[in-house]
DNA sequence: GTCTATATTGAGATAGAC
DNA sequence: GTCTATCTCAATATAGAC
């Protein structure tokens, strides 16, 4: 006779009703999503989510918490690892991508609601983490402009701007099945790369 | 004694409550705006909203009809222009952030709601308008590709997608107090055009 | 763990007095 | 035109049986 240790199976529906909330929050936004609607796509009735989790808001951060966390990991990562300004930000642009399409449906959610349900003082922590993310690009800009390795006469912050505006709009469109990430990579380069990067 | 002219006051009370829906939409969202927060704000009861739309859908329409119609206006115009398709291209791009800031309301609108509120069979008319200025953009460009004024080597759709996706990102934070047009339009260009426009 | 049944709340909308 | 009062409905959430 084997203890519990914190029930598979548990654990497992857990994981069903995070996936059918990011699916149907990503969809159709989540004050659009009711608890039914999230419960049907699991197979289960409403009652029976809230075995699982608190409320829908606790469903909400059990999506987000754990992407962000990640999220900022990477990004951290990418400021710290050895190159110069010009590879940093082609990198923390490729996290950037690479979080959207592994991680599609929290990046959609994180960005539709952010002057939404995620203005609430519940969610200060995604308000954050955002910011930090900003922070992070931002300086990476700077030291580049500094070294004179990215254009100057164009404001790290409204580089910054163009570079998110960017990845959150393809979001909107991008499809895995139709679309190739290397193509989509080297096509913002050729759009971007000259603008960006000087004496190329 | 004058015939009442269609009522003047009426009108304006009309116009009053549009600018507050405007706003609070904008602001927090279709569906996390109550009908008593436009009333608020307007300084009247929720009521009294009902003498002048029939319910809050037709606010939005209100607000959204006459927005789209002028805006197909203006693409069309743009596109009809006589100029060669670079010259197009940059007319068009500037009626989009045109149209944005002088509809700042209705445009956040438009993007944050087309997956949510506008996917609804009323909306026709918001995502046939959407449609028919993707159609704009892509024959202008197309015919900059086939004539070798606009790079040949990104499809038509990319970059139309990535001009709407800074266009739409704009929307997000620029601010008129703190950010000027010409010089959003200036800070653009030095970073696309090189890569939009071949042998500058 | 999931169900059924139900309490509770919030928001859109209406009727009729003023 | 606007107010007060109220209806209705949809959605979150809970209680207790199974």
């Amino acid at each position: 006779m084997v203890a519990a240790a914190d029930s598979p199976i548990r654990e497992r529906r857990r994981g069903e009703i995070l996936a059918a909330a990011g699916r149907l929050f990503a969809e159709r936004g989540v004050r659009e999503t009711t608890v039914r609607q999230i419960a049907e796509e699991v197979g289960v009735l409403a009652g029976s989510l809230y075995y699982h989790f608190q409320n829908k808001e606790s469903i909400l951060d059990g999506l987000m918490r754990p992407y962000v966390d990640a999220l900022l990991e990477r990004y951290r990562r990418c400021a710290e690892r050895p190159g110069d300004a010009r590879a940093k930000l082609q990198w923390l642009v490729e996290t950037s991508l690479e979080a959207m399409l592994e991680h599609p449906h929290e990046n959609a959610i994180l960005q539709a609601e952010l002057n939404r349900s995620f203005r609430d003082a519940h969610y200060t922590y995604l308000r954050d983490a955002v910011d930090e993310i900003e922070r992070i690009y931002v300086a990476v800009i700077g030291t580049g402009i500094a070294a004179g390795r990215i254009r100057s006469d164009v404001e790290a912050h409204f580089l910054f701007r163009i570079l998110m505006d960017l990845v959150k709009g393809t979001a909107f469109w991008f499809d895995p099945d139709r679309h190739q990430v290397p193509d989509l990579m080297t096509g913002w380069w050729k759009v971007l790369g000259e603008g960006v990067f000087p004496e190329r």
